[in-house]
Order: structure tokens, then sequence, then C-alpha cells
DNA sequence: TAATGCACGC
DNA sequence: GACGTACGTGCATTAT
């Protein structure tokens, strides 16, 4: 096996500064350093995660001529090296020298362009794989998984970070050299490069698309029809090509395939050290010996005297205890702070993996490494190559055993990935995320802040993660029995991770022809919007940019003296705000049309056929189960929850959500008006609960009610705002709220809210008493247990309050019904596998499911789907519909 | 990269 | 009159 990492060096230290800097590392002699150890931490990450045999950096500084001026001529454009990042970039060039990586460039070519060459030499030298780590943003999600880790504690990642091995299985291709070539990113194809000052980067690369390529739309740009557009195109020709080819990878660097020279070899140590020492590096110098340990006993045995001066200058860490060789790991500082270092650590073997038969179990993974503990102080570590698959399945298919571990979704994955089944690990299994989203859903549940919060420390390795496990154990488990959740937890959430991961795993079908042909109509009609929007303005500007559609509306156009403002003093564009003022200026609709088509090709039209998996064909959401406040789901990558359904051309997006094939349908199941039922059930208001036992329209029946009408004589205007009233109260709006949904002076929304309350008073009592019993308790929380926290309901602040008592009214109604549908998922899936039926639930709405249904089943299924969506958790005094619906796709399901 | 504004769903 | 106006995710723009 050979496989070469090729890292672009100056995107690595401008990553990892970036990472670095929201926190900057400062050392005692006032230097910043975050460049320096986010480039180190990323260097030993890749190293580390990726394992490779061959290694090189391509790096622009080792060119002889490389001057600082050459840089900035060259990055001028983009942005100047910030001072920090400069200063440290002998030091970066000392610490590539001490991995003993060598450091490659080429005169006259990019960094990219070297490692395009090389690994394409590389290729065809016969290895196995090419790993590229570079700046192209597509490019670079794609190839470098150390990426999520640099982020890690500062929120969320807003991208998709895919590891390489994810990729390849994505995109099924065996390595990176493919992944390219599949998104056209060899030579010439990029020719979508934005840098054309004054086109802008959408503009740009609609006029390259629309001309083929930059070269051409140069060659013909008096076929430009708006004048500014043709002037800036003619003026920054020059700098368009230049950036086209500054993102061009050129395969002809004129560069030696020196195999030898980029062996992988053991670093220089004492120099890392000295490097570590000056730039005060001391949690890195101790990870890293830490990782030393368990990798190279003997060459910690070496290291670790000195290790151990350079993070505790008082000394008297012991590292190594002579008994059996154990090798324990910072010593004496478990006494003096809180610690999750555990006492032992020894590699994992084929004897210690047969001596843990029937021993309760936690298991960390990160990246190839695989590490088990029995308790606090027992954890045994290996890399994944190296471990006895077979005797490690046994221990994850003991039905009798405990397993504790975090995120037991991707555990799954992860072990999936290894050729287990989807159903390990087996036995009792304890997810200490899952566990901490109960108790307190809006806080984070990363394993770091869980630790942080109840050990008072932070693990910095997999095996210290592996032994906090063992001590968050008991106190979650105690927290959730003390709050009466460990039900919720065993009988909902836990089942569900199955269930969330065989839904994605089994992915929708998508007709992406179908998809494409419509984004080209839409496109087309976009294309004709704009230029109407743009000949009324009388000039040319993005639409898309909030800011210079504001500046068009209400400084030239003035189409109204009064421009409403966002919160932070900006021009306000928003729909509703547009809406008021749509019969000012014609060109008002026009601009809601051209955003809500624009969302469309963007969000759903555009983005999905990419993210359609080649090995499966299928589109694979992801479910996170430990997100939001209520107990909801939510979906990404790409959400799947927020396909348009609300106007005609949304709605047809729905269209190309597929059955598997022809011996299939889809059906969708959803719950009808469940948050109201929801409400009436828990208020037990009698008119409510009778206008849904005699099958009213509940929005009419509402409407009948505020208004003092007959049912049949309500208007359409009059339904429309008794709907609005009764999602309100579900939603916990203000009369504020209310105005603005229905655009009505809010005396008006507050007359019908009072109104609605006299009607319905059991309504009233049941919100009062919701919000009493926040005041009292603390909390809000559903029919099965689910808890809000609302530590703003006592606030002296109004406004803090009130949004405390909404949410402690909504998050009964919304919550409970989130409990409902997850435990009807978890029957109807259990069911549909127990009865060996061949249909699939593919996705979840909040409030509704849908199948792949095999045709032959569809009398089974739908009878089934209906009675565990209907008995999941029954609600006192009313029942509970669910409306069905199949069809060829989604849409016609409905 | 981060913040902002916007828009889609329930 | 000020305040803030459900829960999410993703895209494009803009500033840095």
């Amino acid at each position: 096996m050979k496989k070469l990492v090729l890292i672009d060096g100056m995107a690595s230290v401008y990553r990892g500064y970036y990472a670095m800097s929201n926190n900057p590392r400062i050392n005692s002699k006032g230097m910043n350093t975050s460049a320096a150890l986010g480039f180190i931490m990323g260097l030993y990450d890749i190293i580390r995660s990726q394992q490779p045999t061959h290694i090189g950096v391509a790096f622009d500084l080792a060119k002889p001529t490389f001057r600082h001026e050459m840089y900035s001529e060259y990055k001028a454009h983009r942005d100047p090296m910030p001072e920090e990042i400069e200063s440290n970039l002998p030091w970066i060039c000392h610490i590539i020298d001490a991995f003993r990586i060598p450091r490659l460039s080429c005169e006259g070519f990019e960094a990219d362009d070297v490692i395009g060459t090389l690994s394409h030499s590389a290729e065809q030298a016969g290895f196995d794989r090419v790993v590229m780590v570079t700046p192209d943003k597509d490019f670079a999600q794609l190839v470098t998984p150390h990426i999520s880790m640099y982020r890690q504690g500062r929120g969320k990642t807003p991208d998709a970070m895919l590891g390489v091995d994810e990729v390849c299985e994505k995109y099924n291709v065996t390595n990176c050299r493919q992944i390219i070539d599949l998104l056209g990113l060899w030579g010439d194809a990029i020719d979508n490069i934005p840098g054309i000052p004054g086109v802008g980067e959408k503009t740009a690369k609609k006029l390259i698309a629309q001309f083929g390529s930059i070269e051409e739309m140069i060659a013909h740009s008096d076929e430009i029809k708006n004048d500014r557009l043709r002037e800036n195109v003619r003026e920054h020709a020059e700098q368009a090509l230049f950036s086209k080819q500054l993102a061009t990878i050129r395969l002809d660097a004129p560069i030696d395939f020196d195999e030898e020279a980029l062996r992988l070899v053991q670093p220089d140590y004492p120099l890392l050290r000295q490097i570590c020492d000056e730039l005060e590096f001391r949690q890195f110098s101790r990870r890293l010996f830490n990782d030393l340990t368990i990798s190279d006993p003997e060459a910690a045995m070496k290291w670790n005297g000195q290790v151990s001066v350079a993070q505790n200058p008082e000394g008297g860490s012991t590292a190594v205890e002579s008994a059996n060789s154990q090798l324990s790991i910072f010593g004496d500082s478990s006494t003096t702070v809180p610690s999750v270092s555990p006492t032992s650590i020894q590699p994992l073997t084929p004897e210690i993996l047969r001596s843990l038969v029937s021993k309760n179990i936690a298991i960390v993974t990160s990246g190839p490494e695989v590490v088990l503990a029995t308790d606090a102080d027992s954890v045994w570590s290996a890399q994944v190559g190296d471990v006895d698959f077979g005797l490690l399945t046994a221990l994850m298919e003991d039905k009798s055993t405990t397993k504790l571990c975090h995120d037991l979704k991707t555990l799954k994955y992860y072990l999936v990935e290894l050729g287990m089944g989807t159903d390990c690990p087996k036995g009792n299994i304890f997810d200490i995320q899952l566990a901490h989203y109960l108790l307190d859903a809006e806080m984070r549940h990363t394993l770091e802040f869980i630790c942080s919060q109840n050990l008072g420390c932070e693990p910095e390795s997999p095996q210290e993660r592996a032994a906090a496990l063992w001590q968050l154990y008991p106190m979650m488990a105690a927290k959730l029995k003390d709050a009466g959740q460990m039900e919720l937890y065993r009988k909902v959430e836990l089942p569900l991770v199955d269930v969330l991961m065989s839904m994605e795993r089994e992915g929708v079908r998508i007709d992406t022809e179908a998809l494409r042909a419509y984004s080209t109509t839409l496109t087309d009609e976009m294309h004709s919007i704009e230029q109407r929007i743009h000949t009324l303005a009388g000039i040319p500007f993005n639409i898309s940019s909030p800011r210079q559609l504001g500046e068009v509306l209400y400084e030239r156009l003035k189409v109204t003296d009064k421009p409403p403002r966002t919160a932070t003093k900006q021009y306000s564009t928003a729909e509703d705000v547009l809406q008021k003022l749509a019969d000012r200026h014609e060109i008002i609709p026009l601009i809601l049309e051209y955003r809500s088509i624009s969302k469309l090709v963007g969000t759903y039209l555009d983005s999905f056929p990419k993210l359609i998996s080649p090995v499966s064909g299928r589109l694979h959401t992801v479910y996170n189960q430990t997100v939001t406040a209520t107990g909801r789901l939510s979906s990404s990558n790409p959400n799947l929850q927020n396909i348009p359904i609300r106007t005609e051309r949304g709605r047809e997006i729905r269209r190309a959500f597929v059955p598997a094939d022809s011996d299939h349908i889809i059906l969708a199941a959803d719950y009808s008006q469940i948050e109201l039922r929801i409400i009436a059930s828990l208020s037990k208001d009698r008119h409510m609960l009778d206008a849904f036992a005699r099958g009213l329209d509940i929005h009419a029946a509402t409407a009948a009610k505020i208004y003092h009408l007959p049912i049949e004589e309500v208007s359409k205007e009059q339904r429309r705002n008794a709907k609005s009233v009764n999602f309100g109260i579900v939603y916990g709006i203000s009369a504020f709220g209310l105005s603005e949904q229905l655009a009505i002076p809010r005396k008006e929304a507050a007359c019908l809210i009072d109104e609605y309350f006299a009607q319905y008073p059991d309504i009233a009592a049941f919100i009062e008493r919701s919000k009493e019993a926040a005041h009292r308790n603390g909390y809000a929380q559903t029919l099965l247990g689910r808890r809000r926290y609302l530590p703003d309901i006592n606030s002296r602040n109004a406004a803090a309050r009130s949004f405390a008592e909404r949410n402690a009214v909504n998050m009964p109604i919304q919550g409970t019904s989130a409990d409902m549908i997850k435990l009807a998922m978890v029957r109807i899936h259990e069911e549909l596998e127990a009865n060996h039926l061949r249909t699939k639930m593919i996705l979840q709405v909040h409030d509704e499911l849908v199948f792949d249904l095999y045709r032959p089943e569809e009398t089974e299924v739908r009878t089934l789907v209906e009675h565990h969506m209907k008995t999941a958790l029954p609600l006192d005094g009313i029942d509970i519909e669910v409306g069905m619906g199949s069809g060829d796709n989604w849409l016609e399901a409905h």
C-alpha cells in the first residue's frame, strides 16, 4: 500500500491561522503564534488520520526566488497576508523540516500545479492512493478531514466536511485523482473563476457560462448588452485571465517525482520539541507525546523526559511506571486538577480483546484509532487496521453487556464501515450525547462540552474520551432517572437511532432529469425577470444583493419616504416589507418573483443533482437528533424537511422525488392538525374537542366562533385570519406577530386574540396553566417528559420573560407532537422489519412520514402505518387522524 | 471565515 | 413607546 499526501502549505497556514485566530495564541514574547500552531496541528492531524506512506508540502516559500513582494503581487487582488501569518513563515519552514517532510516547489508554478503534477506522477508510479490538501473550496472540503477538527468548539461547521474515505465511498472512487476528474477540476475545466472587478462573482459565472469560457467572453465582449458590464469585462480582461490561470490546476510543472524523497520518516523529535518549547506549544507538545506513547512506546521512553520538562517545569511528572512497562501519562496532574486521564493505556491486542468478553465497554473511535475502556482507568487502544476484526465484532455483538458511547449513530456508521451489521453495537447501550440532549436540549452536546460541564476538564485524546465516558455514565444515568426521562430515552430516542440510520442509508431516489429540465425553465424565466427589473430600475444591479437592492429601491426609485430598516440599520428588503410596498412600484412584484425563483434554483434544483451519491444513485440526508430545543428532528446536507409545497412553482420540485423503481410507489402519511389536537386534548376545551369530533374544518370552525357566524357563512378571509390565530397559538406568537402575519393593525390583531380566548376559555386557561407550571418548575415539558428549560421565565426583562412564556406554551405542543411521531417511527420501523417487508421509510417532515412502498404490500403497509401513527401516543379525549396518499412521486402522493 | 439578510418547511 | 416577535437549514452577498 503506497499512499501519498500532498499538502498546499500556504493554504494550510491560512486555514490553521483562521482556525486559531478567534482565540489567538500570543506567547510570552508577545508573538502571535496562531499560524504556526494551526499549521503544526493540521499537519500532525493529516499524518495521523491519513497514515500516508509518502508525504510532501508544496510551499512557495521554498522557491529560491520567493520574495514577499511576489506573494503580494499575485495575491494582492484577493487579500494581503496578515502580519501575524507573515511573521510565522520562518517557523513554519522549521516545522516542515522538523517533520522531515520535503518542501516542494517549482519556479513559475503555483503550489496547486505542483500538487496536481505530482499526484498525476504518483498515480503513474503505481501509488494506491493520492490525497491532496488544497485551498480550493469545493476541493479542500472533499479532501481535508482535518478542517473540521480545527473548527471544533467554534460553533457549527457551515458546510459538510467530508473525510476522504466518505468521499471515495460517496463517489464510488478509490483515489482523489478520480474525485477531481469527477468534479471536473483538472486543467481547463475551471472556467467559472470570479475576479473581474465590477462584475461580481455570480454575474461573471453567468457570463462565462453564456460564452463558454473566459477567453470567448473577452473575445466577444461586444455582445454583452449591458454597458457597465461590457466596460468592466474589457477593462479587466487581463486580470480575468490571470484569475483563471491562478485557479487552474496544471499538470505540466517540470518537477521530478522522487518517490524516496517523499517517503514518510520519523520526525526529528528533539527539533520538534525545541520548536514547541520556543513557541510555547505546551498542549500540542503534550498531545504529540501522548500519541507517541501509544504508537511507539520505545520512542516515547526516549522522549518523555524531555516532554515532561517542557510541559511541567516544576518537574515531578512520572511518565513511566516500570512494573509491567505500563505507560502512565500526566502522572501527577490528576491530583491537582480535575482530570479524565486514565491511569493505564495499553495496546489493544487480540489477547486483550479476548479478555474483554462479557465486560462492559466504552467505545471511542477517532479516525483510524479505536479505543475501548472497561472503566475510567482501564483503556486500550489501537489503529483500526491492527484490530482483530472477528474479536471486536464478537464484543460488539454481545447482547449481555453495556456499551457506552457518545453519538451512537456516528459510531454505528463507523462499525458498518468496518464490516459489522447495522444492528451493532448490541446490548444495553448508553449514548452520552442523547442523554445530555434529553437533560437540556439547548446546551451543546459535544463530548468536550459535556466533560467540561460535568468533570471540570476536557479530554484531549481519544483515550481520555473513553475514560471520560465511564465517569459521565453514572452521572448522566442518574440525572435521566431523576428527571423521569429514562423511559423517553429507552423507548423513544435510543431506538430511533436505528430508524434514522436506516432512513439515511436508504436515501430517496431523485429524477435528476426532471430537476434539470425544470431548472432550465426557471432559469430562463429568472433571466427575463432580471432584464425587466434592470430596465425598470434604469441600471443593472445584483438583485440577490439586499444592499444593492435596498439602494435601488429606496434611494434611486424612492418607493417610500420611510425606508424600512433591519435590526442592523440596513435597508430591509424582506418579503413582508416588500409585500406592503407592492403597489408603490411595478418593480416590486418582479423582485419578489425573482427572489422566489432564485431560491428554488439555488437551494433545490441545482444543488440536489450534485448531492446524489454515485454509489446508491440516491439523495441521502442526515437527521440530527440532538439539535432542536423542542425535540423535533432536523435534517441537513441536504435539508429534506424544507422542500417547497406552498406555491405552485415550488411544489413542482416534489415531482422529482420518485420511488425506487416501477414496483414501488411513494406513500405519504401525515398527521392531520396534530398540534391543534394536542392543544384540544391538553386544554380539554369542549368547543375545540367538539369541532374535531364532528370532523369540521377546524379553521373555519374557529372563524365561525370568533366572528359569531354560522360556519357556512365564513368568508375566505375570515378563515385565513382564524387559521393564523390558530397558528399563532401553536407557535406562541404575540399580538404584534399576528398583526405582522396578517398585515392588520395591532389593535385588530389583539381583538382577534381576545375574542379567540373568549370563545375558547379552556385554551386560555391551558395557556395560563402552562406559564404557571413553567414559572414554578423553571421548565416546560411534553407528555413524555421531554423538557425545555426556560431560565428567563422569571426575568425582570419583560421581553425576555414573554419570550420564555411563549415557549412555555409552545414546547408542550410542538414537543409532544415530536414525541408522538418519533414513537410512531420506531414502531413502524420495527414492524416493517419484523414482517420482512420491502417497503422503506425514507423521510420525516415533522408531522409527515414518507415511504418507498413496495406495491404488493400496499394494503398491509397502509394499515400498519396508519395504525401506529394513530396509536403511538394516544391523546386524551380526541382521536388522531392520519391522511394518506400515494402516487408515482411525492407531489402526487399528497 | 464570519456576519448578515433572506426564504423554504412545519 | 420600546421591545421583540416559534423551530430549523441553506444560499448569496459582503466585509474582514
